[in-house]
DNA sequence: TTAGATAGCGCG
DNA sequence: AAAGCGCGCTATCTAA
């Protein structure tokens, strides 16, 4: 079918100067209809919006949010990201952030017992980096911003059951180039191209995916006679307990962290507000972020022990400020 | 007038 | 023919 998506309107930018205005309107328009004019119609006395999380939201064991989704509130462009300085924190309290790096990449690693991909977590190093270093056979400084974003885009991709053609439209360059690129990568992380494929075996056989924890994702269409509808499942088979296992730490962290709260009674310090599948966010009482960061960080990094999953651990990154539009990095103290 | 489907796009 | 996982919301169109 013809489309006016994004992605196909970006081909044919330089055919006519209205494609990039119709980009923008588009933009726009998206960021008034959806957010600007809908959230104050939401918010409550107080000027809060309330959202609902359901449990049994997505198929892979994520949460949901509705009414607003607050978990698809803009950050990436930077007229969206503007949107975010509306949810500012209480007077008396700082708004903290605390999010997993990488988690889904991490647990790439652990689920297939990948050495070259637990031994680049396990160094600390920048994964996109690494696996470059990695891929184009060179050092690590010498990886050029090219090579690290076509590794970024390659270790995303992984996580999704991406192929040759899709690795292509987003690398840009030949189907040959991705090609090539595509089987070095699997030919360097040899257990992770054996994983993905036991994965699917084993889908197909028994009709369900795991999570690390065990938690099952009944699937359809492994064995269908129709290769797309092949493909489909078995991209859903990949990314299963992948997300699935994400969404499991991070519920685990929420109940302890709220048993934590609870048990310390720390209701008026530590408010748990919201969570965006890997992230936290909090309100805490001004001047305490710096003492109850620490607890939270170390509750949400050992919700799997790493002495189990060959060391590889879940860092976290916090972030403290006073509006969602600019959180300022905290420095981690050891 | 309402319900359902589709296209498009916001997030992880 | 299509070839990247998981969502929810708005605008638009069609059918009931």
């Amino acid at each position: 079918a013809p489309s006016t998506k994004e992605s196909e309107l970006l081909k044919l930018k330089d055919l006519h100067p209205i494609i990039e205005l119709v980009l923008e309107h588009r933009e726009l328009q998206k960021l008034l209809s959806t957010y600007i004019d809908t959230l104050p119609t939401l918010a409550d006395e107080q000027d809060r919006v309330h959202t609902s999380l359901i449990q049994y939201g997505a198929a892979t064991g994520r949460m949901a949010s509705t009414h607003p989704n607050l978990q698809n509130i803009p950050i990436k462009s930077e007229k969206g990201r503007a949107i975010r300085k509306v949810f500012i924190a209480e007077k008396g309290y700082d708004l903290v952030a605390i999010d997993y790096s990488q988690m889904e990449l991490r647990i790439a690693a652990f689920l297939s017992g990948d050495k070259k991909l637990i031994e680049i977590f396990n160094q600390g190093q920048d994964v996109h980096t690494a696996v470059a270093a990695q891929v184009f056979r060179v050092d690590p400084k010498d990886v050029d911003k090219e090579m690290r974003r076509k590794a970024k885009v390659i270790n995303f991709g992984i996580l999704y059951g991406m192929g040759v053609t899709a690795l292509k439209d987003n690398l840009g360059g030949t189907r040959e180039e991705a090609q090539v690129f595509y089987n070095t990568y699997f030919e360097t992380f040899t257990e992770l191209a054996v994983y993905l494929d036991r994965v699917k075996a084993e889908t197909a056989r028994k009709g369900y995916t795991e999570t690390y924890f065990g938690r099952r994702r009944y699937i359809e269409g492994m064995n269908s006679s129709l290769p797309f509808v092949r493909s489909i499942a078995e991209r859903a088979a990949i990314n299963a307990p992948i997300q699935g296992t994400e969404a499991d730490v991070i519920k685990w962290a929420m109940v302890k962290i709220a048993d934590w709260v609870k048990t310390e009674q720390l209701e008026d310090e530590v408010r748990m507000l919201l969570q965006v599948h890997d992230e936290l966010l909090f309100e805490i009482k001004e001047g305490k972020a710096d003492e109850y960061i620490p607890k939270i960080r170390e509750i949400m990094e050992n919700i799997i022990d790493p002495k189990e999953v060959y060391g590889v651990k879940m860092t976290t990154e916090a972030s403290v400020g006073k509006h969602w539009g600019n959180l300022e990095k905290v420095i981690k103290k050891i």
